[in-house]
DNA sequence: GAGCAGAGTCAACGTTCGCTCACCTCCTTC
DNA sequence: GAAGGAGGTGAGCGAACGTTGACTCTGCTC
């Protein structure tokens, strides 16, 4: 075969194409030939890079996650705005990092059964990052007598869990219902609801609100 | 070989085989010989009663989802207590449903790839008719002023997200962080907030609340 | 230029998969 | 009791899978 174009990294090149493969056909329903064919390599030169199929998916899940900073990304808005702008800033980072990351998503929502390992990295760096920022921001305007009593990373998870579900299935019922909702409506309807169930009565938050 | 007992509903057995092996090990996972083995007959046996794997599938996610009568159970509490209440009966029935059926929280979860028709199913016979109550609850009580003015089908596909969210990673979590969390305390924690969050400022719930 | 290591190819391996075929019982029906 | 269909067996098919071994090519270092 002719030089074809330099490798220059090759190992990337298939890491791209296994990301792409898996999360559209999940771990049992991508061969290593297909992954191979997609790289313009053979299968045996993917076993240079990698040990076996398994690896390679756990270095895929691995990658994937290492693109993004989420806990940087949320570092920046904390201590700011009320308990709903805290909400809120959660939500709008979930949502338009699944609608900038499909491939993630689908990642996520294929790693149920297949690969535990790699299951529990999404877990710790994906989800966690989320609610350890809204565990420390609640748990400081409890505190501070804005929030309500209640359990910060349950609560915490929940809301997480909340918003990742709507984005993991969104595609499920616009295609069920026909009609597709906006990312933006369902954040503008459910963070008030949310926020107005932990604030605390006596007091207004105390930067926020009231203009 | 002897006449072993009689087949009497060879059908469901092995559809029960299935269903407990598919949701162990996923659909690629699970081979027919392995479901012909457990089910004490051989593979030829189970060409008999279904076209293929992929409508044996089918069959057993129809089975398990026909198990339940969700729409059936909430009927019974359709216009009773404050929106608390409601929110409590949804997340109670779908937490113990949770708890009593683990194999169909397993289907759930692995449905995201394969077979998109089983997971349309799940979708229309298990999210659905939580949904379906909570939409008709939310919004009568909308009109009479208990619940405030949001849209009823965005939060009620939320808050059933949420507790499903809840549901089908309980497991993650206890494995993740050791320590478990009760259903029970997640309830008690989030649907006062989510209760709070829909409630008029003006008006008290009508037949609940303030004792 | 010899030596070497990394990266790639080609061909094949052993296994497992979903599925089918020819044949063999039973059980019911006339 | 003959007929026949439903349900079962055992053997085996072809295809696909993950993985490996023997080999080649290329570029770098003494």
């Amino acid at each position: 075969m002719a030089t074809e174009t330099r490798p220059a990294n090759r190992r990337g090149e298939i890491l791209d194409h296994a990301s792409r493969l898996f999360s559209a056909h999940g771990y049992d329903g991508t061969a290593i030939r297909l992954i191979a064919r997609a790289s313009g390599v053979t299968e045996a030169a993917i076993y240079r890079h990698f040990d076996g199929k398994a690896q390679l998916y756990d270095e895929v899940i691995r990658a994937k996650v290492r693109e993004h900073d989420i806990a940087g990304d949320l570092a920046g808005h904390r201590g700011r705005g009320g308990i709903e702008d805290v909400l809120r800033t959660v939500a709008d980072h979930v949502l338009s990092l699944a609608q900038r990351d499909p491939e993630l998503v689908r990642l996520m929502s294929n790693s149920s059964l297949e690969n535990d390992q790699g299951r529990a990295t999404i877990f710790r760096e994906v989800r966690s990052p989320y609610i350890d920022f809204l565990v420390e921001e609640i748990t400081r305007r409890m505190a501070a007598g804005e929030v309500r009593r209640i359990d910060p990373v349950i609560t915490s998870r929940c809301f997480v869990g909340m918003v990742m579900d709507c984005a993991l299935n969104a595609g499920m019922w616009s295609r069920l219902a026909g009609a597709e909702v906006d990312a933006q409506t369902v954040v503008c309807n459910n963070v008030p609801i949310f926020a107005r169930g932990l604030t605390n009565d006596g007091a207004a938050s105390p930067s926020n609100d009231g203009v």
